[in-house]
DNA sequence: AGGTCAATCTCGCCT
DNA sequence: AGGCGAGGTTGACCT
């Protein structure tokens, strides 16, 4: 990992091309090659970059600038930085990452409703998960309290393109003799008004649920009985 | 802007939980207080992080471990960066960025394509660009040889998204005496398979666009007459 | 401020 | 390897 502080200017062309002018910034160069030109601002994307596999070449021009030239290896992207004064250039080897241990996302919140259906509705129960389509698995197949399919959509955060695709499991299912009718239910910690009014138009009922209360329930340690 | 390069342990706990072991990492502080953790791999994407606006608070404990605690300024997310030991550390003012100019992305598709509306279909011409209907502006409204309204969405990829999206469009449409029979037309610089499918099995046309070959019609220098 | 949509998206999973 | 969906998405633009 090098780490570079310097007045450069930037020029990326690939996919679009996109010009930052002269200006401090800090430039980011990995192990595998790969760059980011950082400013001291924003959020974590970079002004530019190029990511790998790319290489690398450095040149000095004349005129005294240096230039770097960062091309990709399977695209003719390039990124192009004209360094015009360094502030600070050092170098370390971190080594290989052990990397990130996550939890929390929605695959958790799936394994969740599929052990507590009923937070979807009285008397429902769990036919299966992921159960596959010819356009792709409905998180959850359940039935109802008087045993007519529910297919069970579920979001972090429920939002139009959600009720989308449930629609169109919805409308699929529904074409088959043995699963027909099929309603739609749309589980998610947090419903979008417009999500919601979109799914109610439809029939398909929105379930709110809440993620700690159901942890909670699922948690040995705070179970009573 | 400052530079870290240390030894650490990250833990992060919001939306969901990570975890990053012990090792040697880049650390980027911003001045605007937000925290970029960066391993010597992987693309732009920091292992970890915690976006501005947020308050960095730096404790040392009795054993000599410094602890960094990054807390968001709007909800109660918070990153805690154990430090065993600090192999770099700078800081630089690198000042306000004059920012990035782009080119060549989805807006510029959509001016070269109401420029040149027979690439969408032999005889067809421009109404208006983003003519706006009750649920959004569809990218453009135009009529065939025929006379008849067409709307026409507009993706550098095609994915199925698109596709729901302009199927809304026309589902709003048609319902309009005025407009309907409305037909759609979907254009991208390249259309995956699925959405092909999915909008072709609706009455959909896919058109596949040349952007270069758009921009080269269009660039003056190019044209014979 | 809030909603919507694109992105040089990145990342992970699955076929 | 390619397709597909999610993201602590981020960012830009509009209302």
């Amino acid at each position: 990992m090098r780490v570079v502080i310097a007045r450069c200017q930037v020029d990326y062309a690939g996919r679009l091309t996109a010009h930052l002018p002269m200006a401090t910034r800090v430039i980011m160069v990995k192990a595998d090659g790969s760059v980011l030109v950082h400013s001291d601002g924003g959020s974590y994307k970079p002004l530019n970059w190029m990511s790998p596999p790319c290489t690398l070449r450095e040149e000095v021009a004349e005129d005294g600038v240096t230039e770097w030239t960062v091309s990709a290896a399977k695209s003719d992207d390039t990124l192009r930085i004209r360094i015009e004064k360094v502030l600070h250039d050092t170098s370390h080897d971190l080594g290989v990452d052990p990397g990130l241990r996550k939890d929390g996302v929605e695959k958790h919140l799936q394994e969740l409703l599929a052990e507590h259906t009923t937070t979807l509705g009285e008397g429902m129960s769990l036919v299966r998960r992921e159960y596959m389509t010819a356009i792709g698995p409905v998180d959850l197949l359940c039935r109802d309290a008087a045993g007519a399919a529910v297919a069970v959509e579920i979001k972090r955060r429920g939002e139009i393109d959600g009720v989308e695709q449930l629609t169109r499991y919805l409308e699929l299912m529904n074409r088959d003799p043995q699963l027909r009718p099929v309603r739609g239910v749309f589980a998610a910690q947090e419903i979008k008004p417009q999500a919601r009014v979109l799914a109610e138009d439809r029939g398909i009922r929105c379930v709110v649920v809440n993620y700690d209360e159901l942890r909670g329930i699922d948690d040995p340690s705070l179970r009573l009985f």
